[in-house]
DNA sequence: AATGAATGAGTATTCATTCAT
DNA sequence: GATGAATGAATACTCATTCAT
């Protein structure tokens, strides 16, 4: 009972997930969506627009996993939670992760469409109340949440993409242990 | 009295780092270099080689960035001037840091490349022995040097892959302010 | 009160007069009367069908144009009106003009539909019947009026081909007295 | 031995002569060839340049075919004779004609390319020439010869645009006698 | 060592039109 | 009367690559 506007998402989705941005041709997605390539222009105006509805999806994917967090009782576990469900976000969708934090050609995308920058930004604000929180109840100490929230950022970034390029390991046993030691690492640093 | 060969391959390394991946077409980079699209493939069996040798090219470029760094008095002035490097390294080159450590494309290269791991690896391990040396000599506290290279390199790769998608000041004096504070942020953890 | 069929053929015509042959797709046409473009399809069989109704209507606006002519006093004043009309249809109209009277692609309609070319030729012989008129009544020396009026009717569809074609003056003032110029040029060598 | 290069610019000119400008398809041009569609690319930068070449052609032609009336005795002979050479033209190349004088796709090209504005502009003057020429010897009375060429040049374009449509007679004798009358019915006003 | 010619597969996109509803 | 969905053919053009010279 979907539509054949969320197939083609789906499969543009899946095509980029898979393939890449190179990947990403109307033509195979059409194939993929087991439609005709024209058919596609009924729903989305050209392939920016459809790619811009991609981003969109993995901005909102991502979003629904940090979200949860805000629930916790304590700003520690809100902190810690955000951690753990971003960690759970990359391992579930390393391409979306790639979408989102890694690609160039994202980066392209969010120069050109301010929705996608504020997409961003709302999920970098998600970090900075966060730490703000933390470092109001004492479990971190003071200092520039924004700048604190850049670096958890920056490394969480940093790692996965270490992570999908090879260089860390692979298992998802280890590559779990291996992030929360790092990020225990980090939030000692910060602490007191 | 340089070959055709290292043209074509400067070329190629000029047309990346100025227009990126979608840049790098054969005919492009023989209108660069001055001659037929057709030559290339005398000294290049196909694109993937060439792009092959200007990845190679990244790493050595950036490993001059970086050795330098081994001819300072202290473990810490070493670990310092490698941070150092590395950002001038960065802000030279952008698009040199994309190469190797952003593009998914250079990834599936990684993944197939033994020598790119290599050379992937070799920077890795300098990081590794910078902090070995640290921790010998008291300026940070023990700990997996390893692991701390990664979270090192993983906060120095997120930083930029953010300034890289202007999320972070772009002014050259704002950003580099902001990771010499974020660099101490992390070693304050790690120090004792 | 008008009905879709005549909005169709209405935006058909503003489309073709605005932005040319090529700007006539049934999509454009269909967007500029707010339906969708297979409504177009339950009042017109198919484009050349639609295209053929547009030229018609081209006809017709420029037989409205000439006819009031026929009511002046002398056969010179209807002659010189009949000119003053055609003048201001071009000058009002110059799609219209380029659509009867210099579009290839209309040749290909004139040729293949009859009522096309008696349209055609009633234009024509309006100005046949005007020179006659002239002629009898000596204002012009006795000739032959279908050969005249084709001679007067040529440089007139010739003089707007070079106006359009941005060979002679732009401006309305200096086009409109090149004109009269040009036309008593030839009706000097006429009279008598 | 045509090179081809020559050979595409041939079926490009006889394919828009024998389809007009809508059936002047990269592809069709490439299959009349026989080469394939890309091959096209290796000698025409794209589609706009090659019908560039195609137009210069036409005015080279008729260029070519104008010429030769400079080396008669008289200015009246010169006349007689571009006028005699122009109506050859025009039956020799039909489609030509239509490209220089009439498609308004050209007029599209007119506007954008100075060197055709400037071809355009040399055989005006051609005209011009020919009539100050007439005018001097007293074989036409004193006129603004721009004004003059601009009429007759009307009238000689006006006349086989009309021919072309098919509203005056087809057959060569008639159209070509029809025509040496409509320019002396011209030329006597001009007389004295 | 290098070139010019050519190719086939591929790109996004537009178009007139058909069909089921 | 009208719509939304879909199609197949066509458009210009780019690309990496091959081949004969």
């Amino acid at each position: 009972m979907t539509s054949t506007k969320d197939t083609i998402l789906a499969c543009a989705r899946d095509q980029f997930l898979s393939e890449g941005y190179k990947g990403l041709s109307m033509r195979k997605i059409a194939i993929k969506a087991g439609i005709s390539a024209t058919a596609i222009y009924r729903h989305y105006d050209n392939k920016e627009e459809l790619f811009h509805h991609v981003v969109k999806k993995g901005f909102a994917t991502y979003t629904q996993y940090l979200r949860p967090a805000q629930n916790e009782a304590t700003a520690e576990l809100r902190l810690t939670k955000t951690l753990s469900n971003a960690l759970d976000f990359v391992l579930d969708h390393p391409r979306y992760f790639e979408l989102i934090f890694v690609k160039s050609d994202t980066k392209d995308e969010l120069a050109r469409h301010d929705d996608l920058r504020e997409d961003s930004k709302i999920s970098f604000d998600f970090y900075t109340v966060r730490l703000q929180e933390c470092m109001d109840e004492g479990y971190l100490k003071k200092d520039n949440p924004g700048e604190v929230a850049a670096l958890l950022l920056s490394a969480f970034i940093g790692f996965f993409s270490l992570y999908i390029s090879g260089l860390l390991p692979r298992t998802k046993t280890e590559i779990k242990a291996l992030y929360w030691r790092s990020v225990h690492r980090i939030l000692d640093g910060l602490a007191r």
